[in-house]
DNA sequence: CCGCATCCTAGGCGATACTG
DNA sequence: CAGTATCGCCTAGGATGCGG
């Protein structure tokens, strides 16, 4: 029944488990509150940060993403090379955000699992619906 | 630049963006530290929850999962459909966790996603280590 | 316009001890 | 063995104000 556990220790082995390491913070990135979002808005084109902000605050049922977090995220994507930050020398300067290719594939990733939810919607729903009457 | 914003607002508003909504709740599973992991081993067969709880240990590099944390991530598998509880009434009582179809199909999207993840691991640390530099 | 520093809160998670 | 209750920590994230 437990066949593949090995194979599967293995895998897990090979490439850590450990909390920094890719797997598991771009798997946590793709789970938190605004990563998803903002892939989703940069892969229609290049951002300022200030209209991002506003375009993620539309996009959101509840309340507009902090200017803190937005930078923390953006740094968070840009170190790890999904994003690329353009700086212009102007007065105020101008600073955009763009995905890197790199970042538009993930982008792809993360609307794929979204697609697969989505599909399931009804029934995820229904599911809990059936739980809570418990 | 930005023309289909429009579609991706729409498409947004259509499936809510609500904390508790599937899409987003589904997409915060996958990110957490336990979740994937567990539906991994869960994709092997049917387990006992202290089978289950040691082989999670065995798989993560750091620390073993708490009694606490891993009901309550069944309880939320459960609740959304993806994983069934199996009790049997002996004394003391057995209890089994096992995937629906449903949780199978979330097991193949959450590794498809790792898998992409792992094929730029080396991408993605050395986008990092360029990114520390500075 | 953009980023940083500070302060604060909510929630995820671990540890332990107790019930059936 | 499985689950619950209680506690405490730590991190994500929000609000505000300053400086470049």
């Amino acid at each position: 029944m437990h066949q593949t556990i090995e194979a599967l220790a293995a895998e897990m082995a090979e490439h850590g488990t450990g909390r920094d390491a890719p797997v598991r913070s771009v798997m946590a990135l793709l789970g938190d509150r605004w990563t998803t979002l903002i892939l989703l808005v940069l892969a229609t084109g290049e951002w300022r940060h200030a209209e991002l902000k506003r375009m993620l605050a539309s996009l959101s049922a509840e309340q507009a993403i902090s200017q803190r977090v937005l930078t923390l995220k953006l740094r968070t994507l840009e170190r790890d090379g999904f994003v690329t930050r353009i700086v212009t020398a102007d007065v105020p300067p101008k600073v955009s955000y763009r995905l890197t290719p790199m970042g538009a594939d993930l982008q792809d990733q993360a609307r794929r699992t979204i697609e697969w939810v989505k599909s399931r919607d009804t029934m995820i729903e229904a599911a809990r619906r059936r739980f809570d009457l418990i």
